[in-house]
DNA sequence: GTAGGCAGTTAGGTATGCCTATTTTAGTGT
DNA sequence: ACACTAAAATAGGCATACCTAACTGCCTAC
């Protein structure tokens, strides 16, 4: 019974001298800064590194770091010691790790009944584990009951 | 609207001198090596570091490596180009994950419908992410409807 | 009894993601 | 104008979890 190969695996046999620029899925964390930033942005306008560290509970110097790397694949715009901004494709990816957050949480609630607070920190975990047609399956069950 | 503390966040606040031989829950990768073990020790008896390798799907070191944290714990036993095997208490934690495992299984095969395959590498993956209470939650949704 | 071969270990390295401590910068108040 | 402060960036580290390459030890076949 063979298991498939992790997903964090180092596969250096095809080299990639580039940085992962578009292509290469976000990784979980990157998500999460995106998605942060897309928060921070609707309650106070503007993102600043702070309250994106005080949002996913992270230290200011990572956030400057995973902002580095956003930027590099152009989800973000960042100037020195300035605001972040979600690029066009950043806030299609934020608005999209949201929506999959939400059916998460709406099926965690409605469906199995857990409490909203615990179904909160659920679904940041689940989000980053479900393929998009396995949260199909979710979302679909959770529609087809409502009916 | 702020967020817990990630998970694997780095707290040198309470200094720990001593590895973590008990308490401090298993990290997801260590898990995925109690429940391999426990596998191979069925299908093979005895246990070595080539199955476990190839039901995992990593290298013989990174096995050798884990190993070795586990013997630290007293999950495992294992003389150095021996057999492998579960202590007691490695014995409980397999089987316990393995457990946890089965449940997410069913409940994806058996509520949602996601076919076969698809389901068992979800539940390699939520097993790690579902705390032991928000696990029942799907149980029982499973079990009351069921009935 | 010894030579190979293969399982297992060690050595060394990469990637991610986080941290603290320290420095730099920009904006503000006087 | 300039000093101060608070935010942000660098520098340097640690933990986890992988990898490849190279070495070691065991066991078997001759």
């Amino acid at each position: 019974m063979k298991v498939l190969a992790r997903e964090g695996a180092h596969m250096p046999g095809e080299v990639q001298a580039l940085p992962p620029s578009q292509a290469e899925p976000l990784s979980a964390s990157l998500e999460d800064y995106l998605e942060a930033i897309l928060q921070v942005e609707r309650s106070s306008r503007v993102a600043r590194v702070s309250e994106i560290a005080d949002q996913l509970g992270v230290s200011r110097p990572s956030v400057t770091g995973a902002l580095k790397l956003l930027a590099g694949r152009g989800l973000v715009t960042h100037a020195r010691y300035g605001h972040v901004t979600l690029t066009e494709e950043g806030f299609r990816i934020a608005l999209e790790v949201e929506r999959r957050h939400l059916a998460i949480k709406d099926f965690l609630t409605g469906v199995l009944g857990i409490p909203e607070e615990r179904a909160e920190s659920t679904a940041c975990k689940l989000e980053h584990v479900l393929e998009p047609d396995t949260l199909a399956y979710f979302v679909s069950y959770a529609k087809g009951r409502r009916r």
